[in-house]
DNA sequence: AATCTTAGTGGACTCGAGTCCGCTTGTCAA
DNA sequence: TTGACAAGCGGACTCGAGTCCACTAAGATT
């Protein structure tokens, strides 16, 4: 049980098998001006047709390579996510050595997830932005390996004791992720004006909650 | 404490104080126009152009009654929201009279909330579909209230001792409001076939995680 | 090297949301 | 009644997302 957690999802993203080699130089070149706009000018001042100008590529070229902007900014981001999925994979295996309830690796993994996304809140806008089209599944990805390593977590803690059998894994594991939506995270920020750590703070408390009495 | 809830929001939408008679006849027909159009071919299917033509009027004046999509969605929902929000209150003075716990009826008021977020589903995804523009509230006039009620029991169950003092009132409310939201909502009916009764159950075993040990 | 297949490319086009602005009309006060 | 004028109105227009398709060229096959 404690022994793989390698069974979880990795995120991995597969260019098609046999990208062209110009198609590949303009998937960098894409990438790299997306970049540069966004820094400059924020994310949701640069539109599709901006990236393609900049880049001096048609707008067809540009959809070639990502389907929309959520799909671009979920791979501007691929690389600090697949750190962070290390990092916490790294963290938890360490916790797991040192014996560490699982209620608290679950803890500490909620924790860093408040700081990840609230790094990464404007290009998570874009990639929540069109959540609302189910059958575009790009963008649920990674919600999907924290929702496994959050139920994964809950599931050894029910076998381990830590809280009570008859709780609903897989629905418990939505709602504790459900308040760092970036809907909610940015009203709790901006209008709510909640800090990070008050957020911190607020939703591990609710996990301490779930302890068995 | 216990004697008036009235103090909570209440939901009131106000007409521009002089609405000319030719303009309150056309918001009537405008309504009743994208309702019947809503019911026929689906709310998502529907344009803002669509409703206006079939009304017969321009899409400018169906934009001065309706800023976007989502007051009219919003609008549309308004009298069963009220009714839902007075068959609420009723239901909860009512509870208090009988003694009950705070902690169980914030448990039955999350639970009808189920009911009503799935019923309404297709307008609530209107309404919170611009909810990432965060200068127009219109659409979060309905959270609000569901914060504050649940808030407002939340702060009563602590002063009761129904739940650690430490809590933090607002964080938490937002915490259990927060997988109502439509997005998880509908990914959890549609893609993992969560029952209605199951998310109940799920929500409401966070709720009673609450109580004080 | 010539050919062929197939991915890649550019940019015009569609579609829907929301804005703008010159014209019209209800309302109120005289 | 009438005239002034703010409110109301229509629909052309802008803006951005995403699609389409005729053309081009990479690179595999011979």
């Amino acid at each position: 049980m404690s022994n793989t957690r390698e069974d979880t999802i990795r995120l991995t993203i597969v260019p098609g098998p046999h990208e062209r080699a110009d198609a590949a130089a303009n998937r960098r070149l894409l990438l790299e001006t997306a970049e540069r706009l966004f820094n400059e000018r924020g994310v949701a001042e640069v539109t599709m047709a901006d990236i393609a100008a900049v880049a001096g590529v048609g707008k067809g070229t540009l959809y070639r390579r990502f389907s929309n902007k959520a799909e671009l900014a979920l791979e501007l981001m691929h690389n600090q996510m697949s750190e962070f999925q290390n990092r916490t994979f790294a963290a938890l295996r360490e916790q797991q050595g040192q014996g560490r309830p699982y209620l608290y690796q679950l803890d500490s993994f909620l924790d860093s997830l408040v700081y990840f996304t609230e790094t990464h809140l404007p290009l998570l806008c874009e990639v929540q932005h069109d959540g609302l089209v189910p059958q575009a599944r790009a963008h649920t990805m990674p919600y999907h390996w924290q929702h496994q390593t959050v139920a994964a977590l809950l599931q050894r803690a029910t076998h381990a004791g830590e809280l009570s059998p008859e709780i609903d894994i897989p629905y418990t594991a939505d709602a504790l992720l459900a308040p760092l939506r970036v809907d909610l995270f940015r009203m709790q920020r901006e209008v709510r004006g909640f800090s990070l750590e008050r957020i911190s703070e607020g939703l591990r408390a609710l996990v301490m909650a779930l302890r068995r009495v």
